[in-house]
DNA sequence: GATGCTTGGATAGTGGCACTTTCCAAGGAG
DNA sequence: CTCCTTGGAAAGTGCCACTATCCAAGCATC
């Protein structure tokens, strides 16, 4: 297929895919001549793969760049192929080390690893992303003063290690190395939004169950 | 305080605590002179809220004044000014129904909620933005051809509705109706960061038991 | 009482980002 | 032969969260 039979096919304007060629989001058609580039249908998943990220997910065009990368990089075994690609996703910034809060936050958040009994993830303190932003989360929580006990925020990593359990057993189901690594950044961008509405959803759930609608 | 001191304290420039004051995130401080204004501690608290929904949160300034307008607004009920502040705050484009992914996705969402017994969910289905983003955010991953299974989307579902229980009783804890929208508000923006972070720390303890670390 | 700093308030400017628009020369279709 | 489409480059747009610059009015100090 041609631009335009992309373009429409994707829902997504000639000129926005230009855009993302350039940007090295998306590769190249098969070049006929100086005119013309042919497609194919694992241009348009692709295509299909960016949009969901950008518009789903809020990743910015930058970040999708990297993660891609890494994605379709076949010199990496699964797990780092895997990590690199959720690694290079999230937009935190980093924690200034010599907040009060921030220091506390990453004492809690220590223990809580210890508590949880998650010993690789201890071990990827100093590096993993996911570790950074939640400590900024914590810190954030605790500088406005609120005191939930530790007991909630452990709570709390025990069902999202429920939901990792889900996650991990469907990308099981899909069998190569590729899919594997654009599942689980799919999984991490889109399930997120989904799991976030779930939330919403079921608070309202429970809220209605408590209080009635006055 | 005068402008530098809650500057100082909150760590906002004097510059953006202005803007915040254009903007109405933040009511001015008691007038002194025609150059002076006094600032107490519930507006270095207001401020520091705003910050938190700003920048961990990622909500957008116009948002952030729609939400604090609700928390704020006496008149309401606890329902509503829950649900109004929460209502205000989801930034997801109106699905498109003419979409047939879409239109799908809108039917296993009540088959979800019928499957779950969430009865006030139900009734709300046709207002609540989490409805509709929880719909739009199953239509790009049917979009993108992934056969998950709608047993994976209740077991999702029911994970987060443990989570809501953990929230509401959290806010049980706290006296006020003010403080409890506030709460909530802070529940639906820091709570959220802090899950997804928890989530990637959960699949990297999951992806290392599983496959190790080659 | 002159001098230099700070304050609140208004207005304009900045930088980043995700596109869009415009232009162009080279093909291909009727 | 004429008109439309294509890929490619470059410039422009709109939004957003600030940030910088002015300004006149205090206040503090000498």
């Amino acid at each position: 297929m041609r631009l335009a039979e992309l373009s429409e096919r994707s829902g997504v304007s000639t000129a926005t895919i230009k855009y993302y060629l350039r940007e090295g989001l998306l590769a190249s058609g098969r070049q006929i001549n100086a005119t013309t580039s042919e497609y194919d249908d694992e241009h348009l998943r692709r295509l299909r793969m960016v949009r969901a990220m950008i518009q789903v997910g809020r990743v910015p065009v930058a970040t999708v760049r990297k993660v891609l990368r890494h994605v379709d990089d076949e010199s990496l075994g699964r797990t780092m192929r895997l990590g690199a690609a959720l690694w290079s996703l999230p937009q935190v910034p980093e924690p200034d080390a010599d907040d009060e809060f921030v220091r506390s936050a990453q004492g809690e958040t220590e223990q809580l690893l210890e508590t949880l009994g998650w010993s690789n993830a201890r071990a990827l303190v100093t590096i993993s992303p996911a570790y950074r932003s939640l400590v900024v989360a914590v810190a954030a929580l605790r500088r406005l003063g609120y005191d939930w006990s530790p007991e909630l925020l452990v709570a709390y990593a025990r069902l999202m290690h429920q939901a990792a359990v889900l996650d991990l057993d469907f990308m099981e189901t899909h069998p190569s190395e590729a899919e594997k690594a654009e599942i689980a950044v799919l999984g991490a961008v889109l399930v997120q939004p989904m799991l976030q509405s779930l939330h919403r959803l079921a608070q309202e759930e429970e809220s209605g169950r408590r209080y009635g609608f006055e």
